[in-house]
DNA sequence: TCGACCGAAAGTGTATACACTTTTTGAATT
DNA sequence: AATTCAAAAAGTGTATACACTTTCGGTCGA
């Protein structure tokens, strides 16, 4: 097995677990349990997370373990605050420098969206409506942003339980949506102004409630 | 000995020694030979080099080991064109919601940059300079962005070799001093120009040249 | 002399062992 | 019945062991 790549594989699942909510704030994640669950020893447990402390999706306890976080609403806002600085001055780049071939790719991937949204298939639409984001940066030509935004957009999905309804996930692929349209009108001023908007939309639907958490790791990672 | 502690001051020691260039991009980085030097196993340095290819200061290549990184100029220019983003919006709220302490703390900073230039301390500027971005994102009472911008800073310091003449030096702390100005007279464009310009000028020392790598890992450690 | 090949040395990847800490349990006491 | 305390159980933190891979040096053959 190739080095990290088995570390890789649990950080994904577990990374998923969490931001699907399957796995619950709070949740203790004891290093056994898991080392059984995906049939490794502690070592490449521990391991991943270290990684997914460090993406800040779990917190660690000096000796008393680790748990999946539970971000203040502090840290809602800023994690929010944050996006919205990095994705206005990415919307207005999009303006100035948007390619016919990316707006086709954009739009397609909009299409995804409201096609998963009217199948219903709720992880799919949460994973598209999310990837938007990411899409742009990489259509910007830059990884460095786009692996940052994929990060703090793992940080919203944990923080909030936004999407959960259908109807706010049509609102959100009708925003990406608009976002476009003013983009290949080339009016920044709104592109800028729809996607501000837009990223305070889903910080608004932020919830933060905190449910019993599930101790059944095994079930949730399943 | 509480948990991480341990392997949190080894990060530390090492992201220093990679940032000020005592450890240079390609270097090997061999588990045992820094498991002696730090008194711990391999079990610790393994930690912390796996958070340190997280904040991407080194890479790894399986079964082959950790080497500082040497990050393409490709990926430099990402790095600057994020900070850019970033920054920029971040001088825009320090405009429109700066309050007098805080702008006094700022200019307290730059007083301090100065301080170390004329004293001579290259180490103490180095740091200072990078601080000051960081400083304003703390103002701005937003951790998450102040965390992420200090780890996007020691990429730019691998990265670069910026700031290693005195001149360039001076020259930061007096555009930090403009942008500042800018700030208080509430010239929301000035100050927005002031700190792209800083931002590319800083980019613009960038020089990238690969030295031979010193496989002399306790001498940089030291 | 050069290159290919083989074996030893060095190094990484994972599991396990063990010390120490926290949590749980259950019996004794009030 | 509630509380306290101690011992056991469970869990974390670090070191070590060992298998496997890469690297390096030297020998053999062309």
């Amino acid at each position: 097995m190739d080095s990290s790549t088995a570390t890789k594989t649990i950080v994904d699942a577990m990374t998923k677990a969490i931001v699907e909510h399957r796995l619950h704030p709070g949740t203790k994640l004891a290093e056994q349990k898991l080392a059984d669950h995906f049939g490794v020893s502690r070592t490449l447990i521990r391991q991943a997370l270290f990684q997914l402390a460090q993406k800040r999706l779990i917190r660690m306890e000096p000796a008393r373990g680790a748990f999946v976080a539970t971000p203040s609403s502090d840290e809602a806002r800023q994690v929010f605050a944050v996006r919205r600085m990095i994705e206005v001055e990415m919307t207005r780049h999009m303006v100035r420098h948007a390619t016919p071939a990316q707006i086709k790719a954009l739009k397609e991937h909009v299409a995804q969206e409201k096609a998963a949204v009217t199948r219903g298939d709720v992880a799919g639409r949460t994973d598209l409506l999310g990837d938007f984001h990411v899409r742009m940066a990489e259509l910007m030509g830059n990884q460095v942003l786009a692996q940052m935004l994929s990060e703090l957009i793992s940080r919203c999905a944990l923080i909030t339980l936004m999407y959960q309804t259908t109807h706010a996930a049509e609102h959100s692929a009708d925003e990406h949506a608009d976002i476009i349209k003013a983009i290949v009108a080339k009016d920044e001023k709104l592109a800028v102004k729809l996607m501000d908007e837009h990223l305070r939309h889903v910080e608004e639907s932020l919830t933060l409630d905190r449910k019993v958490p599930s101790n059944d790791i095994a079930m949730a990672l399943a």
